[in-house]
DNA sequence: AATTTGACAGCGA
DNA sequence: GTCGCTGCCAAAT
């Protein structure tokens, strides 16, 4: 037994895992299911820490409103956007994601 | 050990 | 309906 991250990092990257695929969850979700509702930010930081070994679907990872990460994170929204609607993932003429119906329901 | 940053969320104007 | 500011948490430097 050793040392990984800090707890909360593996329970974000936990619950990210648990996402399936063609629903989306946002930050404060994975917060709230990680025990902190008020740590989205946090979420983000761990996202943004999430090995690549882990194949975390960080990309089915969202803002609550419905606005994908920041260019450099995933090298583009549109890019982003392409591989959730390639997954099944609803979006909104506005090019945002329809939560309404792609938000993932635990 | 302390400070700063950050891929957010919620509320107000 | 759009735009901006504040507040919270943890990790990294």
């Amino acid at each position: 037994m050793k040392k990984h991250s800090c707890g909360f990092n593996e329970s974000i990257y936990r619950i990210a895992l648990r996402i399936p695929r063609g629903k989306v969850a946002t930050y404060g979700q994975l917060a709230a299911m990680s025990g902190n509702p008020r740590a989205a930010r946090a979420v983000g930081a761990a996202m943004q820490n999430a090995p690549e070994y882990m194949e975390i679907p960080c990309h089915r990872v969202v803002s609550s409103t419905g606005k994908l990460a920041p260019q450099y994170a995933f090298g583009g929204e549109d890019k982003q956007r392409a591989l959730l609607a390639s997954e099944g993932v609803v979006f909104k003429e506005n090019g945002t994601i329809d939560l309404k119906k792609s938000l993932w329901r635990p």
